[in-house]
RNA sequence: GCCGGCUUAGCUCAGUUGGUUAGAGCGCUUGAUUGUGGAUCAAGAGGUCCCUGGUUCGAACCCAGGAGCUGGUACCA
């Protein structure tokens, strides 16, 4: 490299599906958070934390082959050649955990977890690569009423979370349901597994494609706007007929819902088997105040179609809201769950039940910010702006006195004179500047400005000279009584 | 993954039927105001016109490939 190169500068840029994240929104995530897991340990649930990686071949089915060692997972070899991956879930991490210290666990063992997960693939209008989940399950404890605690519980954190009663739903399914559904519609054989996912598959979109489009999914195969084609299940006429009368089996009031299911199943022995857990969580439910405004049966859930082996939630957001340019979004599902009885079996042998919910919290998130329009401000730190920086001990020492009295507050450290220091503070959303310069200190004084009565009274300035003259938002008071009037200004709004 | 649309300044976008110095609004910087943010006025900075290759005397514009974004769809533990 004798020749002199052209510097090279890396693009500054964030990874696809990526995003930074900043102020505000962390801050209301925290909040959330926060609400959401107090109300997971009200229930009794105990925090666990995992690590991000784990050896690929505890987290499931997503073993990399040579061609895609990536595919769904982000995954890299260790220097000893083991496969690790980021976690894409919380409950994969669970299973992992319980097996491994399962002696020495109280059973049923109740805990809730935060964290990020990651998954490679496609991004999407607010779907990313890597979101927070907010978990809790229960592990080693049977249906129905590990269950019906968890739906309670689920829909008490969508609330705490911010979603008011009637702007949410959880819908509750059963995948022993669905067994019973296709053991009737003559579809459980060995070699039609294929048609069996399909047929889930369709199931899952008949709120997005309606009935019509659900029927050309089980029949021959549908072509979307785009003028992609997507094979169908070919179901025969009768077999798509009986599907059609399971979903329709929804009904308002889960009381009902359960008796149509006895007429559409109620012939198969899985199918009575999923009715009685069904019935049982209905009635509990509903005893517990938790009607179908909250919890619903809804038999078009049918969730990932790997693990769950009762019961299956789903939280959906009830409400529309539009997005920048005025079209309405659809939220969709927030959160799941169900049940899992075979997932520690795959470490320990043992068939161990599990349930449990997890919480989008990011999603959640942006749809409650997309309805109530940007969040309100935070307020920044009170600025204390410096005139001589040969005393910045006395400035120092007043931001002192207002964080021990526990408001927030910072010496402007840039290196700009008066005028910029003000912007600065103005866009920090400063609630109050605070002032010396020789005049106040030769007088014991300061000058409190108080930006959000300055902003409000600028709404009326026209004559610029006569605003610097008058300074309506801004007085002065005694240096020792700096905090005392900070905090009454900050009182004032 | 598949099908479509898009990609020009920090942001939102105009423009060029292929021709010399590529524009607007907002934002940013500086000044009018050596000690006062938000109004007003003035000046200024800022662009590999997504990348690579091709066609052409000449490409930001046409063609091909790629990337990114976006909408739909598929998959989604």
């Amino acid at each position: 490299m004798a020749k002199k190169q052209k510097e090279f500068r890396p693009k500054a840029r964030v990874p696809r599906g990526f995003r930074d994240r900043l102020g505000e929104e962390l801050i209301a995530e925290k909040a959330m958070l926060e609400r959401i897991t107090d109300v997971y340990a009200s229930y009794g649930f105990d925090p666990l934390e995992t690590p991000a990686f784990e050896y690929t071949d505890a987290l499931g089915k997503f073993l990399p082959d040579v061609d895609r060692p990536n595919q769904g997972v982000f995954s890299l070899q260790d220097d000893d050649e083991q496969w690790m991956s980021l976690r894409y879930d919380l409950t994969a991490p669970l299973a992992r955990f319980v097996a491994e210290n399962f002696d020495g666990l109280a059973k049923p063992f109740r805990r809730y977890a935060v964290g990020r997960v990651w998954r490679n693939e496609k991004p999407g209008p607010g779907r990313f690569r890597e979101f927070t989940q907010c978990d809790a399950d229960s592990v080693g404890a049977p249906a129905p009423h590990a269950d019906t605690e968890i739906a309670m519980m689920f829909a008490d954190a969508v609330e705490a979370a911010g979603v008011p009663r009637g702007d949410y739903v959880i819908r509750i399914s059963d995948r022993k349901l669905m067994n019973g559904l296709l053991d009737v519609a003559g579809l459980s054989g060995e070699e039609q597994a294929e048609q069996r996912l399909v047929t889930l598959r369709a199931m899952d979109k008949l709120d997005r494609l309606g009935e019509e489009g659900v029927r050309q999914l089980l029949g021959e195969g549908r072509k979307d706007e785009s003028g992609d084609f997507t094979d169908g299940a070919k179901l025969s006429g009768d077999q798509a007929d009986i599907v059609m009368a399971f979903m329709a089996a929804t009904k308002g009031s889960n009381e009902e819902t359960v008796s149509a299911l006895k007429d559409i199943i109620g012939a198969s022995e899985a199918g009575q088997a999923g009715i009685a857990d069904m019935a049982s969580m209905a009635e509990t439910l509903s005893a517990l105040g938790y009607d179908e405004k909250r919890v619903l049966l809804d038999m078009s859930i049918v969730r990932g179609l790997e693990y769950y082996t009762g019961p299956v939630f789903e939280a959906d957001l009830t409400f529309e809201v539009a997005d920048e340019k005025g079209r309405p979004v659809r939220f969709g599902s927030v959160g799941g769950g169900g049940r899992y009885d075979d997932l520690v079996k795959r470490f320990k042998g043992q068939e161990v039940p599990a349930v449990g919910c997890s919480v989008g919290v990011s999603r959640l998130l942006s749809a409650l910010q997309a309805r109530e329009g940007a969040m309100p401000k935070a307020t920044g730190p009170v600025i204390v702006t410096v005139f001589d920086k040969a005393r910045m001990a006395d400035y120092q020492l007043m931001a002192a006195e207002l964080r021990s009295a526990g408001i927030r507050a910072e010496v402007y450290l840039g290196g700009s004179n008066f005028g910029k220091q003000m912007k600065y503070a103005d866009k920090r959303d400063a609630p109050v500047a605070i002032i010396q310069g020789e005049d106040e200190r030769a007088n014991g004084e300061i000058q409190l400005k108080d930006l959000v009565l300055g902003a409000k009274l600028s709404k009326e300035i026209e004559d610029n000279k006569a605003w610097r003259e008058d300074q309506p938002a801004q007085f002065s008071v005694p240096r020792e009584k700096l905090v005392e009037a900070v905090r009454e200004v900050l009182a004032r709004h």
